[in-house]
DNA sequence: ATAATCTCTCTAGCGGCTATAGGTTCAAGA
DNA sequence: TCTTGAACCTATAGCCGCTAGAGAGATTAT
């Protein structure tokens, strides 16, 4: 039986984040001590650790509560499990390919050596949408 | 003169952040018609295009705010904007490292050929951290 | 003149937390 | 056993960067 700041330490999740869960429908109400303080046990910790892991791999709260539908039904097909992690793959690949093109055109405006703004390719190519290279 | 619906259209950003960004300070208050609508001049289409730019890069209003002022005082050194800039670009490096972590894992989740949700990759790992490959 | 389309302000909501206030309970040391 | 201090409780408000809606007024085209 862990208090909810054990619980916080062991997953890293913090307190308020917890309770904010609970009051998602994310994890179950645990049960309470005698004055009132939550008390969780092994399956609640397990179950904070699967959220964190999957918020951390960009799950939005939606999304893993439908995941841990299907985790609690372990006699149904995995096919729409499979499908939200292909979708969540194929938004992570473009946010990539998006953060990329970023990427160049950073390093091309920092490679100025202008000394003052008003030949400083950072303020100018801000400026001037039409002097980036791709489009966005 | 534009109105803001023109502005709006030429710059793609909409309405509704064209009023938000006035209350944040980034663009100032514009001229008025006579029925009190605003009413844009080129040099307000300047800006908001550079505020659009800036924002795709993923500067924050207050990293704008910043440029911005920058920018109205071109007789100054221009390491400020190089900062920020450089600064960004350490940002989205990281993000995009973070995210090819991502890819990975979520490449190796899916290539699973259970069929029910008991045997399931996706379910497994995201319930078990310890067997990621990376830490996170 | 009238209809259709903009635009105005104000307020509330989104996701995913995080912070604060003001009170209660718990656990360890004296 | 008592006391202290840390941890916990609820409720509410705030964060960012918008976005949406209501209800009223302005502008434009016919």
């Amino acid at each position: 039986m862990f208090s909810i700041g054990e619980l916080s330490k062991r997953t890293g999740v913090k307190i308020p984040t917890i309770r904010y869960y609970e009051q998602m429908g994310l994890i179950e109400a645990p049960e309470r001590s005698e004055g009132n303080q939550r008390r969780y046990s092994k399956d609640g910790l397990k179950r904070l650790s699967f959220i964190r892991h999957s918020r951390e791999l960009g799950f939005s709260i939606d999304n893993i509560k439908g995941l841990l539908e299907l985790s609690q039904h372990p006699e149904k097909p995995c096919h729409d499990a499979h499908n939200m992690a292909a979708r969540r793959l194929q938004d992570v690949q473009a946010r990539i390919a998006k953060l990329q093109r970023l990427e160049r055109e950073l390093k091309r405006i920092s490679e100025c050596e202008a000394n003052t703004i008003s030949h400083c390719a950072v303020i100018e190519t801000l400026a001037d949408h039409s002097l980036c290279e791709g489009e966005h």
